[in-house]
DNA sequence: GTTGAAACTGACCATATGGTCGGGTAGTAT
DNA sequence: ATACTACCCGACCATATGGTCAGTTTCAAC
């Protein structure tokens, strides 16, 4: 086998994903032998192989077993789901996490993500110079070593926030920082606990709409 | 029919969720029979139908022609494709959008999105401030009114790049602003044109892990 | 105590669907 | 010339899989 993925096997994979978006769900030997415009399912079946072989799907058993991993040069996810585990708060450290029930589809490699992530639902306005507005929803990637300038997940106390994590060899040494001026840094105490860092930020307009 | 989604509907959910998330595919009648310790399809098939009727699922006819479209007060969304166009500049506005080929998976309701989404990995560090660094991936929703504080994606000249769009009461009025003091607005000229606006924003320690 | 919705049972059917068999053709490298 | 790969054909098979039918049970509402 070459290593180039050939332009049938770019067809055919193009079908697969076309039929995913559209419907949700993968598509039949037949649809894909309409969508190649061949008779045989023998040629799906070689062009399957190669790209499996190639590690760009995975096919098992079954009817509609296909799952699209990577498409070449192009990638592709599957779709996950990141916990809106409650409404935190930009402003003031309000009130903390309390489970909504709510979700927000994220895309990614999944299985890895699963546990170690969620997603926040933003209130208030005191990150707003980081992109971060009220209502805006935030991936959170939990992990324990962070670097100055990273925009955090802290829990002080039992309330849940979104801030920037600052360290400095000048006082006040370690804090947390608003974006936005009308807000005063948050000096670290007992109480204050990182828990993971912002990986994305999805404007409201956005994800609200796929409520 | 009330309108509680009730404990059961919202296990076939779950499961039906899982699956998806597990193998890139919707399961099967048996396999959800087994998922909720039952033994009869028609168990399944009134469930599915309540489901349904909530908009929560879409059924078609055929084997696995399962998608979930809404989690009743969960969210779920159908993965898809933002083509990468190419490498935008946090910085100095450097070199415009070149077709690298690369995708990038981004979940949402995607019909509506196809054409008038794209995303961009960012190089430079223009945008620090506002949470984008060197590597990261923006998307950009294309759109054509723009308010003051908006980020977006402009071309200037041949060349594109993203910066946060302002404008104001007093000189210079309209202008675009890097969030890096290290570097100077913008003004507009007749070459400066707005294409869309950043709606998401993924760290590059993430996305460059599902390439 | 009657009604109705939700959930479930167990047996059964039709066929969509993945998969196999035994080939063929075109192109390219050796 | 031979060999190999990519791609394809057409007929065929086995069964996984969705779907139906005629019921039962539970529980809450009225």
């Amino acid at each position: 086998m070459k290593n180039a993925v050939t332009a049938r096997q770019k067809d055919l994979l193009a079908a697969i994903y076309e039929h995913i978006v559209n419907t949700g769900y993968p598509p039949t030997f037949e649809e894909m032998r309409e969508a190649l415009n061949v008779s045989s399912n023998q040629s799906i079946l070689d062009l399957l192989e190669k790209l499996q072989r190639r590690g760009l799907i995975k096919k098992e058993s079954g009817s509609r077993t296909l799952a699209i991993l990577h498409l070449g040069y192009q990638v592709l996810g599957r779709p996950a789901l990141a916990p809106i585990l409650g409404t935190t708060t930009a402003g003031l450290p309000a009130e903390s996490i309390e489970i909504t029930g709510e979700w927000h589809p994220i895309s990614s490699d999944v299985s890895r993500l699963k546990e170690e992530m969620f997603m926040l639902k933003i209130s208030g306005d005191s990150m707003i110079n980081a992109g971060i507005n009220d209502g805006d929803a935030v991936l959170v990637q939990t992990m324990k070593e962070f670097v100055s300038g990273d925009i955090v997940f802290a829990e002080i106390g039992d309330e849940g926030t979104v801030k920037r994590f600052m360290s400095d060899d000048k006082p006040p040494y370690v804090y947390l920082k608003p974006e936005n001026p009308n807000y005063k840094n948050i000096l670290f105490t007992d109480d204050v606990r990182l828990k993971g860092k912002v990986i994305s930020v999805l404007k409201s307009e956005h994800w609200q709409s796929v409520k």
